[in-house]
DNA sequence: AACTATTTATAAGA
DNA sequence: TTCTTATAAATAGTT
């Protein structure tokens, strides 16, 4: 969206990186905005700039956002949840990767002419591929639900004893 | 930047405001994520859709970003940060992958077998990464045990006679 | 900080 | 829903 077209990696010279950040960040808390206007969503953003300093927007502010979808998962403090929250996030940044598959996908389309019946099966088989890993996707996620299954069985079995607060010890604590 | 011109307000079709708020978010994740790599900025945004569903994007992930800012670097326990630890890997990986499909956009005007072929690559390394994310779930629960222990013995031998009961985590059922 | 030539995002339409 | 396209908006390089 300039005079030229840029390359997606860092940008070496540091003043430039700085104008581009300025120019960049600027823009992003107005779409952010914008979503929140146009869609009555919440939107919160935290951005350190390459010099380490903070910027944030909100809407309706920050912390809230934030807490609201920090709940989501602080509350499960043992591993499996936290971890099963970390593998939701995974998951949400795989599907973003997926969608831009999908975007060069169109685009290698687009470009061709010669090539466009062969280029037709070869979709295909890449279509397959993608389902192949959102099927993956599902599996790894049923595993992880097997695994906290398992985790809570084993507590239970090693809850041989009544605890008596004067019996020290106390062996496994997850669960009372 | 549409075939018109809309007004900053929201949105009254519901429809449309679902499709406008997929659009842009969209398009708002794709911006922080350039942001993010062309600065080497840390980014962090959460965003409620109209129905109440979260998303989120962050690099080099939410929590870090989001507790940097809050100023909430609580001390966390050795398996939780070995699991960060972990997930930052993975997330790094991710990053990389993204980083070269980004590289492939650019280029536009590659021959489409060749560009399918790398596709496919692409696909392999998510893979992987699936792969990984699984690996990760065994090894962090694998090492739960043998902290938990070490911690409980600490624990044991700081404080022979006395228990907190409010240290005693709570199990949540999880939900979808 | 402004300025524009271009690229990119996206509102409607199909 | 998914893709297309005319147009608005963002922004890279320049002054």
């Amino acid at each position: 969206m300039g005079r030229r077209k840029i390359e997606i990696k860092m940008v070496k010279d540091t003043n430039t990186r700085q104008v581009t950040f300025s120019k960049r960040r600027t823009g992003l808390f107005k779409k952010a905005n914008e979503l929140s206007i146009l869609c009555g969503a919440e939107v919160a953003i935290v951005v350190f700039s390459p010099g380490n300093k903070p910027y944030s927007f909100g809407h309706p502010d920050v912390e809230s956002v934030a807490s609201k979808f920090l709940e989501q998962d602080q509350p499960r403090s043992n591993v499996s949840s936290s971890c099963n929250a970390n593998m939701e996030k995974l998951n949400q940044q795989l599907n973003n990767v997926m969608d831009q598959l999908h975007e060069e996908e169109k685009k290698g389309e687009v470009h061709d002419e010669a090539l466009n019946q062969r280029k037709k099966t070869k979709l295909e088989e890449l279509q397959e591929l993608l389902d192949l890993a959102a099927e993956l996707k599902f599996n790894v996620k049923s595993r992880l639900d097997d695994m906290e299954a398992v985790e809570t069985m084993l507590m239970i079995k090693e809850k041989p004893m009544e605890f008596d607060e004067n019996h020290v010890s106390k062996r496994k604590r997850k669960e009372d």
